[in-house]
DNA sequence: ACGATAGGATGAAACAGTTTCGGGTGTGTT
DNA sequence: AACACACCCGAAACTGTTTCATCCTATCGT
């Protein structure tokens, strides 16, 4: 219902004013920009193309969109949002926030003006600023695999506490009791599940926890690598070690490799996996995993159905489970079991567990 | 210039009908809407917001986007188009073509449709009747990857045959002589190149081509495990393979891996990569390698660039150079060299080649 | 201090595309 | 013959954007 010449209208303004408001154009008044974008999000204007409404959505990523360091969830989880667009018959931008957004105006202004109804956000816990903004001004969103205390935030994200709790559980349960953990220093709220799995898991076992042990890297995987010879190099070196970064596990393996330490037999692996990746490696490996393509699918979805419903007080806090699997990186330590045989084992001591 | 009442006006219609033409919509006679579709591709109509153009281009995937099986391509690519989008202040949208478009519509139709001013294609040989019929009816459009004969086509792909032919004089100069061929079983031009870098290498040297060295599977990761087993299975075993697919080079790694077949001393592999995963696994792969992200940086220009400058008769059949990068994954025939004499030995032999 | 000039803010109008409503026209059915 | 229905299309209404002119204010020069 509410358009441009209404908004006008209501303010004692003319269409074109309320136009330039929209579009960002630098010769109107502050006050007067103001009093339209209170009145914008009081009647929840939405873009039109002509007498239809628009229907696109964005991925919006804070800076360089789709980058390659977090590995295969990017594509994994565009994949799963282009299949949720469907059912509303939506398209798809994606967008830079801070490369295209101008300083001076505000989110809501910023996605109006690119013609989106709703927006998919991609961001960790350092981008939380913009997030509580977007979420504050009330444009349609959903940030992906993070959690926010805010209730105005909608989220969509993997709970990786129990399965990686799991994960270390099952090597304690293999006789492991120096087990490192490598972090991502980006502190979003999966990587601090992630780290309190490991540290309950230790302490439920009556393992002390050594900081030494826990080591947090920038993302990417050259930090695999120096984890690797850091926890080996130790006085006392660890026997296993959990990777809560795709990447950093892959650089851990590749290195582990390079060196002549056999895994598992002299060291004992778990990583995370966005995709198949671990599939793709050998041995295969023990990890705990989260579907991105389903977390694209679900939120897309969400987003899109809410809006297709002109739902704008719609709530999505969703946590979907992540799944630990045992696959060849993991066995007893100083173990020199076949393959089969271990994962029997770690059966029992699940169970037992 | 041409707008919808300027068409409407040209062909005695009302705007109303050229607007439905526009968006398929059914009740308009065929003739009517064939004049109109004419008359559109005839003036050079583009869609517009309002009274300003839109500023959005499509990257198009005739199936499904963002596949996983091409691995790091995709996403490398999409980063490198996101970088070329801004000089001229465009928009993407990721669109499916088999999914979005109704089968009575043109392309353009669908295209403009969609409001995008141009269209970044990913496809491959199968969908050639596709990429042939958007380019008669002359809609800005670029092929990523893929090179065809038509001259209407616009093009930017990667020439692997020089590297490929490289690749392959390599292991030849290394002394192999049962080199095997693993192949995508899409005939896409690249792999057409590939196949041909193998056959001149092993003509040029002197080396009889055999059929049964050559195999052709879908793309995938178990295709290249199959490999492996396969041409480690013939009665006289290949001593390297040069595998035309990133996927299909880790299945072999793998596969080699588990089968403890250590790679490069009893097999040697060149491969090919889209990204930098070739760096991401131990022994580093020796492999061919082109930089998707360059390639789409360089569509996305090339495509905004003629858009903004109105040019509707560029031409763009470009072709960049691939690598081949010598890394750890081949050594001499039944060798058990060192890997630094191994490259030294590489470049003499390139060199007298 | 006065006039001239520049620039900021705004509205009217023109223009862009889309949809709604209703009127022809033809065909089929009773 | 009369009614009903489907198809096709135009007028009008409505959407957002831009251009041009206007009004007002501030600043500068003399």
């Amino acid at each position: 219902m509410p358009s441009v010449r209404a908004i006008a209208k209501q303010l004692n303004l003319s269409p074109a004013t309320v136009s330039r408001v929209l579009n960002n154009h630098p010769d109107v008044d502050e006050s007067t920009r103001e009093r339209v974008l209170v009145r914008i999000n009081e009647v929840g204007y939405v873009p039109r193309f002509g007498r239809r409404l628009t229907n696109v959505i964005a991925l919006a990523y804070p800076d360089e969109p789709v980058r390659n360091e977090y590995g295969s969830f990017e594509p994994a989880l565009l994949s799963g949002i282009m299949r949720g667009l469907g059912e509303h018959h939506f398209d798809l931008k994606l967008l830079s926030i801070r490369r295209d957004k101008s300083p001076d105006e505000s989110y809501t202004q910023f996605f109006m003006r690119k013609g989106i109804r709703g927006v998919v956000l991609r961001c960790f816990r350092h981008d939380r600023s913009m997030i509580t903004s977007i979420a504050a001004e009330r444009f349609p969103s959903i940030v992906i695999a993070e959690r926010f205390d805010e209730p105005e935030v909608n989220f969509l994200r993997a709970d990786s506490y129990p399965s990686s709790r799991r994960a270390v559980e099952h090597l304690i349960g293999l006789g492991h009791r120096r087990i490192g953990l490598a972090m991502h220093n980006v502190p979003d709220s999966d990587h601090a599940d992630r780290r309190r799995g490991y540290t309950d898991a230790l302490a439920a076992a009556g393992v002390a926890i050594d900081a030494s042990l826990m080591m947090e890297l920038p993302s990417g995987f050259s930090a695999g690598e120096q984890v690797l010879d850091a926890m080996l190099g130790l006085p006392e070196p660890v026997t296993a070690i959990f990777a809560t970064n795709p990447m950093t596990t892959l650089g851990i393996m590749r290195r582990a490799q390079e060196r002549g330490i056999m895994v598992p037999r002299d060291l004992s692996l778990v990583g995370v996996d966005d995709s198949d990746v671990r599939l793709h490696v050998w041995p295969r490996l023990t990890a705990v995993t989260q579907d991105a393509s389903a977390l694209g699918l679900e939120a897309a979805q969400w987003l899109t159905g809410m809006i297709a419903r002109g739902d704008r007080d719609a709530v999505c806090r969703r946590t979907i489970a992540t799944t630990f699997e045992v696959n060849g990186t993991t066995c007893p330590v100083a173990g020199r079991v076949g393959r089969g045989a271990v994962v029997r084992v770690v059966e029992e001591q699940e169970v037992g567990a």
